[in-house]
DNA sequence: CTCCGGTGCCTTTTT
DNA sequence: GGCACCGGAG
């Protein structure tokens, strides 16, 4: 018996299909992993191909560094030489090797979200922008889909003739290469670019990995941009033996730029392509199942595909709608309490998903006090967090001082006197001279009215200088060692005294581990660890690559972290309207962000095992204020006997989608409703509890002083209301209702 | 130069 | 509710 037989049919044919273009339409847990592999295993062993010459990328290092284990589960020799890995280090590594050729020297440097903010307020400043107007993150937005297209900046300005607005972008555009290039820096977008650029501008590079990559598989194909399809493609003409696999029900990535239509065009491009369709589940019960399909069912442009399981019924979907979101998180932590206490499954069993990073908050309350473990993925990012970010810049600046931003990060961190003017000095100077703010610090004598910064300047360089020479003798820990204590970062911390400090220090320490764990691993693989290569690993993880599936903990996080996961028991929590789909995508005309979010509900449902608990809240804290929330319209997508709503809620109130709940509240329902259909909704209704000021948003008022006006918003402060109203003459006020004793009119 | 307090904006999702 | 930016005082 081989290992093939354990496929099914379908399976079995992808695994065999391996020469020329093939497209897997992979169905939630139709075990296209298994394929993959499976794949990879029948190239190597019944085809002869060398290990060499196959590469697999996926989006993430956890999904590589899986499928890189299993791979060496099944294949016995050589599997060490298959490349996989993510888009983003596939393309790091061609270009450590020949970006000189575009002009940028192999130790660049890489840029996260917070660096391209950083460096884009610079520019705003020096551009005078104004940031009201072009607001950074639009800007970097633009900058981001031009280049996911592969639009130069010149290219951009062209485009931009006639369009003032387009014309600043492009101004911008051109000013942030420009700055990128100087500081030998690549952003996320830019990687794969000058990776595509590089193969399509030097034909022997492109000839050396078209030769090495003779066989190229891409996983969660239906999240891939322009660039990462050039990419791929690029790669895999000569040979053409392009395997991908994905799902267009999953595709969630649109707002990054992903474009669907790689997936649903994938035969029209590659017309020999071969489509297989995997549709059998073998994950979730045909509970789960029939109400994944049911909402995605509600989907146009899609590939038609049903999935299907003979795994049983299992149980009924489980529905809960709570008064508030507090509620909610009580109700979903002492679920998984009672379920693990009688022993029927274990922690990390159990995943609790959600819309948005902010509803974390209220469970890891309620799990902390629960004493439950758990397991947070998303929100700040711990490369992200300032402790982290300080370190990282001097090692940065210590492996590549062209990096003007990290320098000037930590030129007076901790602080050491070199305040705005002299840095603004050194920049000028450094501006004139074409050269970079480093060595402009180097050569701070010749700064014209440096003054008393100079003595400072001198002893900074010196500092960096002393731990260049270091570095070359010490191993990474080491010198992050010596660097926390020369320049006395921790002493720092600890004056300001915050209580933060002692979590910043404990963050200190986790680096300290990955700097060892990095070292360690390189030994381990034969490799000499180096400072960019741990610069390079830090810059390209993703918070989800730290989930261990072997630790018991509860697992919390966004329904985009969720995609390539499943649990047993799954708590879907805040399905409510405004929030899941979010209000964006509610309020937008545009109906293919709804799909979008039904898309993410699909991809919930289906991670689902074999429980599945849906819940939502009435009335809900969002941003300091009390909102008041309908359930969310992909419920009503479920059909009924599916689910079990306990004994607090009837058949008549689920169709009726308004709960039992005083005739007040329904008035409020009922104006919400048309709220979201009004050509110019109100901002997110938003109303007191309790009994209310005795007037509403939407009515009209008048004030002793200020005399009439409309209400446009009404939030519960404490014991009072405050209150909005846009006053006929005297123009918009905040107000407390207990104070402005408005009569409605 | 640094510290502190006030203001505004934000939140959809991330490699 | 919280973070980041700005302006003013010491």
């Amino acid at each position: 018996m081989s290992i093939y037989d354990t496929l099914n049919e379908q399976q079995r044919e992808a695994v065999y299909h391996t020469e020329g273009p093939l497209l897997i339409l992979a169905g939630a847990g139709s075990g296209k992993t298994r394929v993959l592999t499976h794949r990879i295993a029948y190239l190597i062993e019944e085809k002869g191909v060398n290990p060499w010459n196959i590469l697999a990328i996926t989006f993430t290092n956890k999904a590589a560094g899986e499928m890189r284990e299993r791979v060496d589960n099944l294949v016995g020799f050589g599997s060490e030489s298959i490349w996989v890995s993510t888009f983003h280090s596939t393309c790091v590594r061609i270009l450590r090797r020949h970006i000189d050729r575009l002009g940028y020297d192999t130790n660049f440097t890489i840029y996260d979200t917070d660096d391209q903010k950083t460096l884009m307020r610079d520019i705003c400043k020096y551009l005078q922008i104004d940031t009201k107007i072009y607001r950074e993150r639009n800007l970097l937005a633009a900058i981001s889909a031009a280049k996911n297209e592969m639009i130069s900046p010149k290219e951009f300005r062209l485009r931009a003739e006639g369009d003032f607005s387009r014309q600043k972008i492009a101004t911008v555009y051109e000013e942030y290469e420009k700055q990128m290039q100087a500081n030998n820096a690549l952003d996320f977008d830019d990687l794969l670019v000058k990776a595509v650029q590089l193969l399509k501008t030097q034909p022997d590079v492109l000839d050396y990995y078209q030769e090495r990559f003779r066989y190229i598989m891409v996983d969660e194909y239906q999240d891939t941009n322009n660039v990462q399809f050039q990419f791929v493609s690029t790669l895999a003409a000569k040979y053409r033996n392009l395997c991908v696999v994905g799902d267009d029900d999953q595709s969630i990535y649109k707002f990054r730029g992903a474009d669907i239509r790689n997936i649903l065009n994938f035969e029209n491009v590659f017309e020999d392509a071969r489509v297989i369709k995997l549709e059998q589940n073998y994950r979730s019960t045909s509970t789960i199942l029939d109400a994944a399909n049911a909402v995605i069912r509600n989907n146009r442009g899609r590939k038609d595909k049903t999935l299907w399981t003979d795994n049983g019924q299992g149980e009924k979907i489980e529905f809960r709608q709570f008064d508030t979101g507090f509620d909610e998180a009580e109700y979903i932590v002492g679920d998984i309490r009672g379920h693990v206490d009688s022993g029927d499954c274990s922690y990390n069993d159990n995943a609790i998903l959600y819309r948005t990073n902010a509803q974390s908050r209220l469970f890891e309350e309620k799990l902390v006090s629960a004493n439950i473990p758990y397991k947070l993925v998303g929100g700040v990012n711990f490369y992200a967090r300032r402790e982290i970010k300080d370190l990282l810049a001097y090692l940065k600046t210590i492996d590549n001082g062209r990096d003007d931003l990290a320098v000037r990060r930590i030129i007076n961190v901790p602080k050491r006197g070199i305040g705005l003017t002299s840095v603004n000095r050194v920049q000028e100077y450094a501006l004139q001279r074409e050269i970079s703010f480093y060595e402009a610090v180097l050569g701070a004598d010749l700064i014209p009215g440096i003054g008393r910064g100079l003595s400072r300047l001198e002893s900074f360089a010196a500092l960096i200088e002393h731990f260049k020479e270091e570095a070359g003798r010490m191993s990474i820990l080491e010198l992050l060692e010596d660097i926390i204590e020369t320049t006395g970062y921790i002493e720092e911390l600890k004056t300001e005294g915050e209580i933060e400090a002692e979590a910043r220090i404990e963050n200190i320490d986790e680096l300290k581990n990955k700097a060892a764990d990095y070292e360690e691993g390189c030994h381990e693989r034969g490799e000499t660890p180096t400072l960019g290569g741990f610069l390079e690993e830090v810059a390209l993880v993703a918070d989800i690559d730290s989930l261990d599936e072997d630790s018991d903990y509860v697992v919390l996080m966004t329904l985009h972290s969720a995609k390539g996961l499943e649990f047993p028991h799954v708590y879907l929590a805040g399905m409510e309207d405004g929030l899941f789909p979010s209000y964006m995508t509610v309020t937008s005309d545009n109906p293919e962000e709804l799909e979008e979010e039904r898309r993410l509900c699909y991809v919930g449902i289906t991670r689902a095992m074999k429980q599945l608990t849906l819940t939502c809240a009435r009335r809900r804290m969002v941003r300091g204020e009390t909102q008041y929330n309908k359930m969310s319209r992909f419920l009503k997508e479920i059909p009924m006997e599916l689910l079990s709503t306990g004994m607090k809620f009837e058949k008549e109130e689920k169709e009726e989608e308004t709960p039992r709940q005083s005739s007040w509240q329904q008035a409020k329902q009922a104006f919400h409703t048309k709220a979201f259909s009004s050509p110019r909704p109100v901002q997110q209704f938003k109303v007191a509890g309790g009994n209310g000021p005795g007037y509403d948003v939407g009515d009209r008022v008048r004030h002793v002083k200020f005399g009439e006006g409309l209400v446009t918003a009404i939030v519960e402060g404490g014991r009072d209301y405050e209150v909005t109203v846009e006053f006929d003459k005297a123009g918009t006020k905040k107000m407390f209702a207990a104070f402005a004793k408005l009569q409605k009119i």
